[in-house]
RNA sequence: GGCGCUUUCGUCUAGCGGCUAGGACACAUGCCUCUCACGCAUGGAACACGAGUUCGAUUCUCGUAGGCGCUACCA
């Protein structure tokens, strides 16, 4: 057991698009896999057929690519495992579920959902459990001739699990350490449905996680409470010794308020939930998702690494080796983490700074195309090296580089009022002139002259770089005025220059 | 209601019996400066509460309170 090969999956429901949360799960899942040079497994968990919705099995996939999350084998990777779609394997579920009621470990019951609601409305605290299965319809109060004629006479039943009351039982676990939880209070939970002859996901994910040889389950805290059920399922198929360790991680919480993270937190505060965006197929709504709205790929995944887990120390920025290099399930905390959506906007600002420019720059290209400007891929990457540090996002940048591509129209009236002096018309016509004459037009040139000028005619840096600025750029911003200068190049900048002059007097 | 998990600055967290309780985000101020940013520096800001154990508890134990989850023929 000590040194089996390490082998996780990430086991999502196709019930719409991939949660932020699934998200984290799968990169802890993914960095763990990793680091132990062992299998990350896809499996797709449908045993809902009344909640599958079409295109999220193809939306979580396509997630994961954009993330950089790789997947050793499942669906859309093949593998020696499959089927790893839960809806083709109803067979192999049937075969264990035999096997359990043969052991009579599991039984069957025909209680129909209307008549369980009814005893749940009259009996306060109602569990189908040892304590009331003698009272209910089903093969362990029934004689064998009344299952079997029910069963041909095609009654619905389902199966339930037969839990023996008045044990203790453990689930070693590796972020919380030994969850201790009598069976009394377990219910003997249905393993199979009749309304659509599939399994639950209690019994699916057993014999899944058991045939697919899993050696850790990672996944959500709202999955603890049943982790018991789940140590018993492995007992009862006599498969302890291969049984996988539990792992249960923190969920994330609303940034304000209670309760856990929703897709309605981000439609308020204005930040995506999802990694990609989401059309919904019955709705028509359309979710925004982390990939439109400009995140990088590695900033969600550093950022979401950190919700719940930290190496110990004060790194912070982790590409992805790191994060697998550093990856401790025993570091991961216990409480549920707010989702700081400020600090992923942080993270993004960073990774943009250490982004290559050039593929920056094709980011950014369509938005400029988008403006009517024709610019070469080139031109477009030195705007982005100027301008990327004061960005959290791409498409930020236009809004503060736009006067690259195109003139000034109009000039800010407020940077008029407090730029535009009574000789800056002259200032600028000398400046121009000065500016016409050179031969060189490189910024350290352009520098090296003009700022003579300035100090030989004693005009006051500030003076006349702050009236040039309103001239070439139309209000007051940007970068240092040689680098915009010399991007324009001699001709653009003179015309700028002339009219702004012509229009300001 | 029952059961379980959980609790350090506003937020994410470090800490694993003795620390001026550290870092990051956010916030404030200052510096830099041709503007706007970036950056840098500084600052305010936390051990939920109550009992134990101990020479000594943020740290260990037990309560209380808050938070979270589960309690379906959903996952």
């Amino acid at each position: 057991m000590a040194d089996r090969k390490v082998r996780v999956r990430f086991a999502p429901s196709p019930t719409g698009p991939l949660h932020i949360g699934g998200v984290r799960t799968a990169l802890y899942n993914y960095l763990f896999a990793r680091q132990h040079g062992g299998d990350l497994i896809f499996r797709i968990e449908d045993t809902d057929s009344t909640r599958f919705v079409p295109g999220a099995e193809e939306y979580i996939i396509e997630s994961f690519q954009w993330l950089g999350i790789k997947f050793d084998e499942g669906v859309s990777y093949g593998g020696n495992y499959g089927p790893y779609r839960q809806s083709e394997r109803r067979e192999i579920y049937k075969q264990y579920v035999d096997q359990l009621l043969t052991a009579d470990k599991a039984y069957i019951a025909f209680d129909t959902p209307e008549e369980l609601s009814k005893k749940r409305e009259e009996i306060a605290n109602f569990q189908y459990d040892a304590s009331t299965r003698g009272l209910m319809r089903n093969s362990l109060t029934m004689s064998t001739e009344e299952v079997e004629r029910l069963i041909a006479d095609g009654h619905q039943y389902v199966v339930r699990f037969k839990i023996e009351p008045g044990r203790d039982v453990h689930v070693d676990d590796m972020i919380r350490g030994d969850v201790v939880i009598n069976s009394s209070i377990l219910d003997d939970k249905v393993l199979f449905k009749s309304a659509d002859q599939l399994p639950t996901y209690h019994l699916a994910n057993i014999v899944d996680d058991h045939l697919m040889e899993v050696s850790h389950v990672i996944r959500g805290e709202e999955w603890l409470p049943s982790a018991p059920l789940h140590v018993l399922l492995y007992e009862a198929f006599g498969w302890t010794e291969t049984m996988p360790r539990f792992a249960h991680l923190p969920l994330l919480l609303k940034p304000t308020g209670n309760g856990k993270l929703s897709k309605r937190d981000g439609d308020k505060l204005g930040f995506p939930v999802f990694p990609l965006e989401w059309h919904d197929p019955k709705s028509g709504e359309v979710s925004s998702g982390y990939r439109e709205s400009g995140y990088l790929p590695e900033a969600v995944v550093n950022f979401l690494a950190l919700l719940g887990w930290n190496p110990g120390n004060d790194e912070e920025v982790m590409s992805m080796d790191e994060l697998i290099r550093l990856f401790d399930l025993g570091k991961c905390s216990k409480a549920g983490a707010r989702f700081d959506f400020m600090k992923c906007r942080w993270f993004n600002h960073e990774y943009i700074q250490l982004s290559d420019n050039r593929r920056l720059a094709e980011q950014f290209m369509p938005i400029v195309r988008e403006h009517g400007v024709d610019e070469t891929i080139e031109r477009v990457e030195k705007v982005v090296e100027m301008m990327k540090n004061r960005v959290d996002f791409v498409k930020e940048l236009w809004d503060l580089c736009s006067f690259f591509f195109i003139a000034p129209e109009t000039y800010d009236e407020k940077t008029v009022k407090k730029r535009w002096k009574e000789d800056s018309a002259q200032v600028m016509s000398d400046l121009a002139t000065l500016l016409e004459g050179l031969d060189d037009f490189s910024l350290a040139h352009q520098e090296e002259v003009v700022t003579k000028w300035i100090e030989d005619n004693e005009l006051g840096m500030g003076n006349v770089m702050n009236a040039w600025r309103l001239t070439l750029v139309g209000e007051g911003k940007g970068p240092h005025m040689f680098d915009i200068s010399s991007f324009l190049g001699k001709e653009e900048t003179l015309r700028r220059m002339r009219r702004a002059i012509e229009v300001l007097k």
